[in-house]
DNA sequence: GCGCTCTACTAGAGCGCTCCAGGGGCCAAG
DNA sequence: CTTGGCCCCTGGAGCGCTCTAGTAGAGCGC
């Protein structure tokens, strides 16, 4: 910088001044100090930055690597990111690594706030989280532990799901749950409710599952095993739709002709036209935008108070749906 | 720090010193100090920490965050790098985000190397990172990049997986390539010569691809349109075979009774009982070992020579390969 | 001419840490 | 009793920036 200052024959914090693009340097000094500074290679230092302003302008993202999903998130969030002037820092969670491990590294690297991408632990470390920077929680609630909100209106995904299924003659629809998976609980209790609310209370059933494709695959073979199948399935999201579809696919089982699938997130593999998958899709972009909306104006309103920011889905009719076959409908119908 | 100092009545140089883990503290002093520190709830700043010591240890990974393959890496090397003491910091590489903004975030942090997971990208941008920071290429060669790579003998896997089939009996192998992705070009020249090495040199058949599902979803509607099928298909990677099992399954072709299957990398996915893909596993732990292996030798000895390290793949032979049936055979054979 | 504002720029004090050059005790050897 | 060495510990100068308070000088109205 010092070098950079002298070559222009200005001082040091003009130079400064430039480079956090702050007013009072005339356009002709901010374009000489600008060209040699790149005659000279010069980078500003962001370490030195933030240990004097205080402010590091970054945003720390936990994500589980593994999880597609989370992927799709990641990439949105980079460019609402860059147009609120912060920077993205990613830290894996894992089965090998915990959410602590990543929020340790993320705010040592000077966060100011963190996305926390359906974050597996518990509320109490959420709060104690949460005294030291803001934190957002994505795609999973946590009441009680003082963390901003986004997620997805999980029932009214559930309910769309159910009402199209219903709609094409679908009576006997199963649910494959996602265990403690992020939004499970709230897509249970939908499925729940939006089966009553049709009139359909008899006709529930839920299966133990989790958010990976082996469950989907798990779940397929004891339907298999059965005497007769559903006629529609709701899984509780798209990797588990997966599974389920590969397994009974491979048992001779046609989709939809004989057994109708419907998934939940819409994740890259759910649109490719061999899966072709009918899903709920998350709002991702509105997510990945509410997520670092929050965290700015969090960082930039301590005061303000807790959000929560629910986004509605909608549902993707594919090829993975269709009316029940005359022989599975019910009798007397 | 200062406070933490004046709790236990040191300097704040001992303090400091405490928390490097650095000699010239008594076990007592030691204690208190990290007792004061735990009470007050300090932690050291690493912003500040990078700043005066001029070292970060910090190592920065591009990874495409869509790339289920990548995600194993970078699981795997995170425990390499905390063995060496060394923090590592994410950044993705997307179709909406190329390298060059994961790389200068990465460096704008003060990572003192970075480790590129299949970098899609040019030799000569490369060259020229390398000139700011010791990179270490993983999974893709770049000859005259100047970077250290990491990477596995392709050729050799494919040729595992090539003898395999052979030692079946089959002799119609196709290759679906992985056009321009990580490793491709290897695999492709692999499988050639593997094939002419084996008396197969007029069953060579490639099939452009890339390395994604629907790559494979392709490759399997090219190859049920044709009069008959191949007795066994390798695919460029995991991923594409899962799409071509998948349409090949749907169209009632029956894996491996009526063509085998093999991939490459060994995913989570191919491990799946439902999936049970034959695969060629590529040495994750140890292409994570030796990355960051490589970069913190370069980081300590700035003259050593560029490495190229390469790793042995292992068949893994699972459910998808299998004698082709009789009818399927050979005349004369 | 004076006082005023406004623009363009500068000096210098930090930010929170590391690291080097010591400085006292204390003990064993001479 | 000295000397040397070792162990613990301290003072203070940076690391590369930001930011506040302030200066110099130009332009303006009266």
């Amino acid at each position: 910088m010092e070098d950079v200052a002298a070559r222009v024959g200005v001082s040091r914090a003009l130079v400064s001044l430039v480079f956090r693009d702050a007013p009072g340097a005339s356009p002709r000094t901010r374009e000489r100090v600008l060209r040699a500074a790149e005659e000279l290679g010069y980078r500003p230092d962001s370490a030195a930055r933030v240990l004097a302003s205080s402010r590091s302008r970054v945003l720390g993202v936990v994500l589980t690597v593994h999880n597609p999903f989370h992927a799709d998130l990641v990439e949105a969030v980079y460019p609402e990111a860059e147009r609120l002037g912060y920077d993205i820092l990613l830290s894996a969670q894992a089965p090998t690594r915990h959410v602590r491990a990543a929020v340790e590294a993320l705010l040592g690297h000077r966060c100011e706030a963190l996305l926390l991408l359906g974050p597996d632990t518990d509320p109490a470390f959420l709060r104690e989280t949460a005294r030291r920077a803001p934190v957002v929680s994505v795609g999973r609630r946590f009441p009680g532990a003082d963390v901003e909100t986004v997620h997805t209106a999980e029932a009214k995904g559930v309910r769309l799901a159910v009402r199209h299924l219903a709609g094409l003659g679908h009576r006997r629809i199963t649910h494959i749950d996602g265990g403690t998976g992020a939004g499970s609980a709230e897509r249970r209790r939908g499925y729940r409710d939006a089966m009553r609310g049709l009139g359909l209370g008899d006709f529930v059933r839920v299966l133990r599952g989790d958010h990976t494709e082996e469950s989907g695959a798990a779940a397929a073979r004891l339907l298999l095993a059965e005497e007769r199948l559903p006629t529609a399935v709701l899984a509780g999201n798209d990797r588990c739709a997966l599974g389920l579809l590969d397994v009974l696919s491979r048992a001779g089982v046609r989709v939809p002709e004989d057994v109708s699938v419907v998934g939940f997130d819409d994740i890259p593999v759910a649109r490719l036209s061999h899966v072709d998958l009918t899903t709920v899709r998350q709002d991702v972009p509105g997510m990945a935008a509410a997520a670092v909306a929050t965290a700015v104006n969090r960082l930039e309103d301590r005061s303000s108070a807790l959000r929560e920011t629910v986004l509605a889905p909608e549902l993707v009719v594919r090829g993975t749906t269709a009316a029940p076959r005359e022989g599975a409908r019910e009798p007397g119908r």
